[in-house]
DNA sequence: GACGACATGTAATGGGTTACATGATTCC
DNA sequence: GGAATCATGTAACCCATTACATGTCGTC
């Protein structure tokens, strides 16, 4: 079975959700998922035409009636098939973030104390920003019927909220040293 | 003033610690960084050359008397400068993580629910390790006089403690409500 | 003499972003 | 009529990893 990167198979599994398109995948991910993801059309619309090519996707471009040109997308069974092998795989690179704010202080010395102080300041807002985005987007999952799919999207959340917490954190007690 | 990317300004910086050579970079990243950076040899030594080039760095081949070749460097005013203003240049993108654990967690459903709990736990099993790895770092480290150096890169180890802990926890209720 | 660490470098490839081009629809 | 959103797609880059090529030195 051919592997393709994850990437790939983030936009195969997204069109067993919801999302039909590659509109629908990009919006998706930018809304839902872009604590932990990230795309680009780029990406996408080669992925797309590469995964039909390959017979995991079926492309169909029904929209006659419909106003907006859209193409949309099934998967095969094989495109099924091919998720399920891929969600099974052991994964064997947990990567580490580069992180700039850590990259600068450490090469900072006392001369830049200030603004390494107003550099951290900064990410503890943005860190800040994106907890309150968090707790939002938590709050707009948490109506209706609770199925297995909106579990698991909660518990991602769950993931960036903690870490979001941990970082400001963890700017504080920088800050405080610093001073 | 031409703008590098971060990489970039990694290796200069380094380079006006202990480092001296392309492959003292490497050692240093791998050992003191890989909790927030990465590199290969593949950006270290075209990065080099094109400082050079730039007249941020000198080059010198001074290594008759030694054994193996070996090239150092060492930066220009210029180069100092250009550390300077990168340092005070504030950080535009504070970039997320892309998290493959969680992308699977999200497009799985009821029957993966033993693979995913097993995923998590090579996770978190990973995370411990790190955190043990960032405890020696953090003891060798503590010795002798401390310096800002000192200081600033024990800051950067308490950020990567404090997420992998984060992490385990995570993973730990991950775990129970999977279970 | 074989192996591991030291040391430099390049080429191929993979992965991703950005900018651009195009055009319809909706809503103010 | 103009802006925002919906929608698809490509080309040029940028960034990074991997694999390869080459050679020395120390030590078991």
């Amino acid at each position: 079975m051919k592997r393709y990167n994850a990437t790939t198979y983030a936009i195969l599994g997204l069109l067993t959700t919801h999302c039909r398109t590659g509109y629908d995948i990009k919006r998706m991910i930018d809304t839902s998922l872009s604590h932990f993801w990230r795309i680009s059309y780029g990406q996408i619309y080669p992925s797309l035409k590469l995964l039909v090519e390959d017979g995991l996707l079926e492309r169909h471009s029904p929209t006659i009636d419909h106003k907006v040109e859209r193409v949309e997308y099934r998967l095969t069974f094989a495109g099924q098939q091919a998720l399920k092998e891929w969600l099974h795989e052991p994964i064997e690179k947990f990567s580490y973030e580069k992180n700039e704010v850590l990259l600068r202080l450490f090469l900072s010395d006392d001369g830049d104390t200030a603004t390494m102080i107003q550099q951290i300041e900064k990410y503890r807002s943005v860190q800040y920003e994106r907890l309150e985005t968090y707790k939002l987007l938590e709050h707009s999952w948490h109506m209706g019927t609770v199925t297995t799919q909106k579990k698991r999207a909660l518990m991602t959340l769950s993931f960036g909220k903690k870490i979001a917490r941990t970082i400001i954190e963890w700017c504080d007690e920088a800050i405080a040293q610093l001073t």
